[in-house]
DNA sequence: ATTTAAACCGACCACTTGGTCGGTTTAGTT
DNA sequence: AACTAAACCGACCAAGTGGTCGGTTTAAAT
C-alpha cells in the first residue's frame, strides 16, 4: 500500500504548489506546466491524478483552502466571552498572518471569487459555499452572544456578518497593493469602533 | 481634419468595447481578438491605434475609468450638508447602479485590481491612483464635516476613509456572485449605522 | 486629378496554452 | 523471477495568444 501513500504524497505536492502560484499571479495566468515545472514532475503524472486544470483547482479549494479558512476565519470564533473581542481578535490576527505569510486564504477566496465570477464555472459555487460556512459561523456567534447579553437586542446578525465580511474582503484587496501596516491599522481601528457599537449598551440592561 | 475626427471615433469605440469585455471577462481572458470581432476591426486597425494590449487598457483606465468614478463617486461628495448622508447617498447610488447597469466602476477598480496585484506590471500604478484619488475626496468631505461640526472631533477621517473603501469593495465583490440586491439592503444598512455614529452628538455641541 | 498620409486589412509569425497518448519506470504480489 | 498495475515521462497536438508587416482603401490637401 506505499502506492497509495505516494499517490497521496504527489497530488498534496501538486497542489500545495499549484495554489502558491494561482495566489501569486492567479488562476488564468498560471500553467500547469509552471506548476510542474517546479515540481520536476511532467504533464504525464498531472494528468495521471487530475482530469483537467478545473479539476485540480477544485481539488485545491476542497482540502487546502476550505481548512485553511476553518482554521484561521471560523474556530477561532467560537469562545465563551462576547463575540466582538472574539471576531476583533480572529480578524487581527488574520490579517497579522496576510502581512507576513502573504498565504491569507480568507482573502485567496475573496480573490479567486473575483476572478471566477466572469463566466459560467463550476468553481464558483465551491468558492461561495466556503465563504457561506465563514458567514453562518459568523452570524452564530453574534446570536449566541445576543443570548448571551454582549451584544444588544436591536442588532440584526446577518447584516451584520454581511458588512464584516465585505469590509475584510475590500481590505485584503487593498492590503495587496501595498501600504498593508498602515491599512491594516486603520481598518481594525474602525473595525473595533463599529464592533464596540455593537454591544449591549451596560446601564440599559435593566 | 475629418480624419482626426475619424480617429478619435475608432479608439473610443475600441475603449468602450474593451472596457465591456475586460469587466465581463477578466483582462487576461479577453483577446484583442475577441474585442476586434464585435466592432468587425481588424488587428491592423487596432495597432495602428495603440502600441499594445498593455497600453490600450492604460488608456481605457485614464480615459474611461477615472471620469466615470469622478462622476459616480467623487463629484456627489461635494455637497453643503453634511458628509454622513452625502457619503451614504454616493455609495447607495453607486449600488443601485452596479445592481441593473453592471457596469459599475468603482467595483472596476477592485476587480481590476486584483487582476493586476499578481506580478510586475505598470498598469496597477495607473488603478491605484484612481482609487487614491477617491480616498482623498472621501478624507476631505469628511473633515470639512468636522469643521461644519456634523462629524465628531475625535474621529479619524483617514482611519474611516479605509474602512468605507474596503467595504464598498468587498461588497461589490459579493454582489458579483449572486444575491445583490439583499446583500446591497444589508450593506447599506449597516453602513448607515457605521455612519450614523461618526456623528457630533447634538447634546455635547456646548 | 494627383499626391500624400492616415486608417485599415488580414495573412502570417513565434510562442504558449490545456490536454493526449504510447511508452517506460517503479513497486508491490505471486 | 515473473507479472501486474500504478506512477510517471515527454513528444506531440490543436487552438489560441499578442504582435508584425506589406499592402489596400479612404479622404483631405495641393
Amino acid at each position: 500500500m506505499d502506492k497509495n501513500r505516494k499517490r497521496m504524497e504527489t497530488m498534496h505536492r501538486m497542489r500545495a504548489k499549484g495554489l502558491e502560484l494561482f495566489y501569486q499571479k492567479g488562476y488564468h495566468a498560471t500553467s500547469i506546466d509552471d506548476i510542474l515545472k517546479e515540481l520536476s514532475l511532467s504533464k504525464g503524472a498531472f494528468y495521471h491524478h487530475f482530469k483537467s486544470k478545473e479539476d485540480f483547482f477544485i481539488s485545491i479549494t476542497q482540502n487546502i483552502i476550505m481548512q485553511k479558512v476553518y482554521a484561521l476565519l471560523v474556530e477561532p470564533l467560537a469562545q465563551d466571552r462576547s463575540p466582538v473581542p472574539a471576531i476583533i481578535d480572529t480578524l487581527n490576527n488574520a490579517l497579522e498572518t496576510a502581512e507576513h505569510n502573504a498565504m491569507d486564504c480568507g482573502f485567496m477566496l475573496a480573490n479567486f471569487l473575483t476572478e471566477f465570477n466572469r463566466g459560467e464555472n463550476d468553481v464558483l459555487q465551491y468558492l461561495k459555499d466556503i465563504l457561506k460556512v465563514w458567514e453562518i459561523n459568523l452570524i452564530s456567534a453574534l446570536k449566541n452572544g445576543k443570548s448571551d447579553g454582549h451584544i444588544a437586542r436591536h442588532i440584526n446578525c446577518e447584516e451584520v456578518a454581511t458588512y464584516i465580511i465585505s469590509s475584510y474582503m475590500g481590505i485584503r484587496t487593498m492590503m495587496a497593493s501595498g501600504n498593508a501596516k498602515m491599512l491594516k491599522y486603520q481598518y481594525m481601528q474602525q473595525l473595533k469602533a463599529y464592533m464596540y457599537a455593537l454591544e449591549q449598551e451596560k446601564e440599559t440592561i435593566y
